[in-house]
RNA sequence: GCUACUGUGGCUCAGUCGGUAGAGCGGCUGAUUCGUAAUCAGCAGGUCGCCGGUUCAAGUCCGGCCAGUAGCUCCA
């Protein structure tokens, strides 16, 4: 019989082949390397027999798919390890992750990291004795009959809670049987590197009000390097932690009198500022203008805009002269009011009216992080009016935006478009249309984007980047969320060109997302190392004797008078000294000035990651590090 | 908020079986004027997160609270 290949090729196989036989038939490393198959584009077991005019398609552990299942059967052993250690133990969830994989298990007594060593002996012993994996089908009743015969009354739990046609599939490896949609490995001997990595809570279900199990996290790789590398990541990123840099370098800090509310420290500030001197003239040039609203404002506009019923439990309230207010955790509301104070043409738009607002939210206290996650931030907010022709374009303007900062900084992004929640308003009607809109903008800027599916916002859905840092982590940046729920509850209008009155459409959109968590994922991009358009301190003038100093310090000012920023380190310590100091501040350039600078007029140049490069004449350094800052060169 | 872990001078950390607190860095003072990652000496600085309990005796053991960290849930 004839199946035919991911390439187009036809493959003559046996009656009763499978997909692992028709691997060897193309190749015997082929059917080496092979871990599942995709037949007719579903995943499967290589044991999964095939049929007339199949079409098959070989998944390695080059594939992402193939990874998954290799780590995915690596949780099975995860599992059956800890039913020999603990035979007590009930087993919940073990799915694979981004980086690895996870078994949620109840145990009678909780287990520790220092379990680890025991554990991953056993898993060892398991995977030594190359123990093949049978997947075998059930009905309904004896599937759960089985799983209570185990014990495992998690997993009767979700057999109960699946579809009465669910196929329900389970897989053997030795004396151990769980409960698994698959597919899996042939054999537990395929897996070569793995590791158990931590240990943590979790609710069965991810239900807060159920039970917390422990969750084992594990990671597997291909090969032994590849984990090394793995873990040698990991460390990098830890190395590069914004809480321990940001403390390091004095951009911030965060005290238990403002617990979530962050201290910007005068080289925190510095940043902030670069980058909201940076927004302002991109918004400019983008033809927006900037309001500021106010932080606090009464109840009632809350109730009207909707945040009082989806947001109050994350919102601060007082009381002011009898009135209750709300400290805004949104800027929109603000935004509506300024649009409302006077009648607009379609002329006018659209309008971009931008603002920098400070948001504050009430965040579960076990949610903060750093300057990831905090109670207070500023959003680079922005709320666009527009005609309903206009859509198109003005989101193609914001996605353009987006992808020259994200580009500035050295950023890939990729995109998702977020449909309606279930806690949201509107009919039905309003969400497809904007959905359909915000869709066909992507469409035709041609950007691939994934959907995600019930992560809108309350009041409409949203376009989302995400960009990837210098070591492939991803961070939600950008949205844009077009809304046609606030305009009507403010019941905004324009004059249009019939003189009747019309509803403007209204997109929210942020560029950073929010200020403050924008620059903790810059310190851990840059591992503090910032583009000299970003240090706080640009050059340090190092003498090396006194009798440079006013010549250090001149050159300093020099600096300061062209815009840059530039201090002497005019201490009476010896020249290694401020090196070392300058390069734990991580200053771009250092200049080292003694005798022999002053007389000629020069610099001596240390250039941060380079060392000493060499002697210029000062103006020659001056004009090489304003270039560098006018440019914003991003390295 | 939940679970686990952590909390010792400004910072990084040591402190054994419960016996009354230690280092380095930093700071201050003095000396040193030196060419690409740590000059030397002296001094100051701690209710060991807070409250309570056990004990002749608590940084150390127990309980509660506060804060932080890793996850869960949520989210920019």
């Amino acid at each position: 019989m004839n199946i035919t290949l991911k390439n187009g090729d036809a493959l003559a196989v046996e009656e009763g082949a499978t997909a692992f036989s028709a691997a060897q038939a193309i190749s015997e490393g082929l059917a080496r390397a092979a871990v599942a198959a995709k037949v007719n584009g579903a995943l499967v077991d290589l044991a999964h027999p095939l049929k007339e005019g199949d079409s098959l398609e070989i998944v390695t552990l080059k594939d992402k798919e193939g990874l998954e299942v290799y780590r995915h059967t690596c949780a099975h052993v995860l599992a059956q390890a800890l039913k020999t250690i603990y035979p007590t133990c009930k087993l919940a969830i073990g799915p694979v992750i981004d980086n690895g994989f996870y078994y949620d298990v109840d145990f009678k007594t909780p287990i520790t990291m220092e379990d680890f060593a025991k554990i991953e002996a056993e898993m060892k012993k398991i995977v030594k004795s190359n123990l093949p994996i049978e997947r075998f089908t059930l009905p309904r009743e004896e599937a759960i009959a089985l799983m209570n015969k185990y014990g495992e009354t998690y997993k009767v739990e979700l057999i109960r809670d699946l579809p009465e046609d669910a196929e329900l599939s389970f897989y053997k490896q030795g004396a151990f049987t769980d409960l698994c949609r698959g597919p899996h490995l042939p054999s537990t001997g395929k897996i070569k590197a793995f590791k158990l990595v931590s240990i943590a809570g979790a609710y069965w279900r991810g239900d807060e009000k159920k039970k917390m199990l422990t969750r084992i996290y594990g990671t597997a790789f291909a090969k032994k390097e590849e984990m090394d590398e793995y873990f040698t990541m990991l460390e990098e990123a830890k190395k590069r932690d914004h809480i321990k840099l940001g403390k390091e370098q004095k951009i911030f800090a965060l005290l238990p009198e403002g617990k979530g509310f962050p201290f910007f420290l005068p080289n925190g500030m510095t940043l902030k500022n670069i980058l909201v001197d940076y927004w302002r003239s991109l918004h400019r040039r983008e033809g927006y203008v900037e309001v500021q609203t106010p932080i606090i404002m009464t109840r009632t506009l809350w109730e009207n805009s909707g945040h009082w019923d989806h947001y109050k439990d994350n919102m601060y309230t007082t009381k002011i002269d009898g009135e209750d207010c709300a400290v805004k955790p949104m800027n929109c509301p603000g935004g509506m009011l300024v649009y409302k104070l006077w009648p607009h043409s379609y002329k006018d738009l659209p309008i971009r009216m931008g603002e920098l607002g400070l948001v504050h939210r009430h965040e579960k206290s076990g949610q903060l992080h750093g300057l990831m996650r905090v109670r207070c931030f500023t959003q680079d907010d922005a709320h666009i009016f527009m005609l309903p022709e206009q859509i198109s374009d003005e989101i193609k303007g914001v996605v353009r935006i987006i992808d020259e900062v994200y580009s500035l900084f050295g950023f890939k992004y990729h995109v998702e478009l977020s449909t309606r929640p279930e806690d949201s308003m509107g009919s039905d009607e309003d969400w497809e249309n904007a959905t359909a809109a915000l869709k066909g903008a992507l469409d035709e800027l041609g950007l691939p984007y994934a959907v995600n599916e019930g992560d809108g916002a309350f009041y409409g859905p949203k376009i989302d980047f995400h960009l990837v840092d210098a070591i492939g982590r991803t961070w939600q940046c950008g949205t844009i969320q077009l809304d046609f729920q606030m305009p009507q509850r403010f019941e905004l209008e324009y004059v249009g060109e019939d003189g009747e009155k019309h509803r403007p459409i209204m997109i929210h959109r942020v560029v950073f997302g929010s200020i403050e968590r924008f620059i903790g994922i810059l310190i851990e991009h840059y591992a503090g190392k910032f583009p000299v358009w970003l240090s706080p301190v640009q050059v340090k003038v190092l003498p090396i004797t006194d009798r440079a100093a006013d010549y250090a310090q001149s050159l300093a000012d020099g600096m300061k008078a062209m815009g840059l920023r530039a201090e002497a380190d005019l201490r009476k310590e010896k020249l290694g000294r401020k090196i070392m100091d300058a390069e734990i501040e991580k200053v771009p350039y250092k200049l080292v000035v003694g005798d022999k600078e002053v007389e000629e007029g020069t610099v001596s140049v240390r250039k941060r990651g380079e060392g000493d490069v060499g002697a210029m004449p000062k103006e020659a350094f001056f004009a090489l590090v304003k270039r560098e800052n006018d440019e914003k060169v991003v390295f």
